[in-house]
DNA sequence: CATCAAACTTAAGAAATTCTTAAGAATTAT
DNA sequence: ATAATTCTTAAGAATTTCTTAAGTTTGATG
């Protein structure tokens, strides 16, 4: 379940967090808004696989943000409940959720559901999203198939190269500190790995700029990080 | 909800009849079968979009059952049961379910999932479509008579390699992680099974590439998995 | 503007991981 | 019983990752 990313909306913060750990667990990547609006921010800025959504929230509920989502993505949608109320469940099924679970709910099936989920309807990349190539000046990423171009040539580019290229793009002209790289990339925190990631630029610099020493995409940021121009 | 055909197995008659009339309600066309082993012929004989699945029932029952219907057809399943147990839901769910539902149960709620499942069914078009040919640089490949060729000459494949081609070639370009292809060809969770794969791929190499040291279709991707190129 | 410290770059090789391949055992089909 | 298929094991090859250490650039300071 690596590469998938899941939204989780909800007011309390002790769900968001449990939901996160399971989910963490996993392998999935894990994204955290207390609510519709936010999450609706989120949807924009984030490639996002999958919407764990509690329906009674501030501001904008689960039922009328599932509205809202649909009308711009057509990802999977699991309704987070603590009704457990049979036309409750029938209105959010009918509004476009894909499930629904009535809370309390035993995480090991919220995780079970996600996989279903996922499994089927995110493997194959025929929807939005997993298949969008990102083009950066002549420098473009396709995510499906890994690959990452220089004006039209193939780079070779190692599993974490990749990581580290795939985030920089994804939020091109966002400037990452060497631990956020870290972070992301390695799934676990940074400790004395600074020089580690500084590595990995050089290597990846070598491959996708013509001039490594005076890089045209992958710019420092002097005392802050590293950044893909946008 | 005209030309969908769900087929209800559960060895109650009035739970069938039951569930049938609510279908027909919303347009639905109905079969029945009342256990497994009746699930399955059915299924030789007749286009089913969708299947209700009784856990408990003679001859074979709903997990055993499941199994044996995803080693065919990628339709959707929802597993219905007296059992409120989570393990049994989890259990379901991993074994290939899409959803699970627990007696008793509302009708409307049982109608509001199948319409979700039907909806997504269709926008992602996961169900055996069209019997196209996929022809890449050569490589050829034919569902509807599992038959795989390389510059006109049939290759002799066997299932299991069959299957792993046809992955990787209706989803040419994308790069599949060992655990993928594993989880997608053997229907159920990869344990210390990657270098089965490996040795598939292999065979798979020697069969399709001229000179499978240096593969033009089945392609390494290193430290990630294997991909068909485009 | 000279100097220093911190931040960044670069190179090279050791360690770890991942892939390939072959051969034979176990299983399944004919 | 025979053949075909699938799985396991294991060793070697290829590739990636990390560490170390030395060099270079930048920004601050007096």
């Amino acid at each position: 379940m690596d590469n998938y990313y899941v939204l989780v909306v909800d007011d309390e913060k002790e769900i968001r967090d449990g939901i996160e750990i399971y989910l963490k667990n996993e392998g999935v990547t894990v994204l955290k808004a207390k609510d519709g609006i936010d999450a609706l921010e989120i949807l924009n800025e984030h490639q996002v696989h999958l919407i764990i959504l509690d329906i009674m929230m501030p501001r904008l509920d689960g039922i009328s943000a599932t509205y809202k989502i649909r009308e711009k993505k057509n990802i999977p949608i699991i309704i987070l409940s603590a009704k457990a109320e049979d036309t409750d469940k029938i209105l959010g099924l009918q509004v476009g959720a894909d499930d629904y679970i009535t809370k309390p709910f035993n995480p090991m099936e919220l995780v079970a559901r996600v996989k279903s989920q996922l499994r089927r309807y995110v493997t194959f990349g025929t929807y939005e999203g997993i298949n969008k190539v990102i083009d950066l000046n002549g420098l473009t990423l396709e995510k499906s198939a890994k690959e990452v171009t220089v004006h039209g040539e193939t780079v070779k580019l190692t599993p974490i190269e990749y990581k580290i290229v795939e985030l920089l793009m994804t939020n091109a002209g966002r400037v990452f500190s060497i631990n956020e790289i870290y972070e992301q990339v390695w799934n676990e925190p940074c400790y004395n790995a600074e020089n580690t990631v500084a590595v990995h630029i050089r290597k990846i610099r070598e491959k996708i700029e013509i001039d490594p020493k005076n890089p045209r995409y992958l710019k420092v940021v002097w005392g802050i990080g590293y950044k893909m121009e946008k």
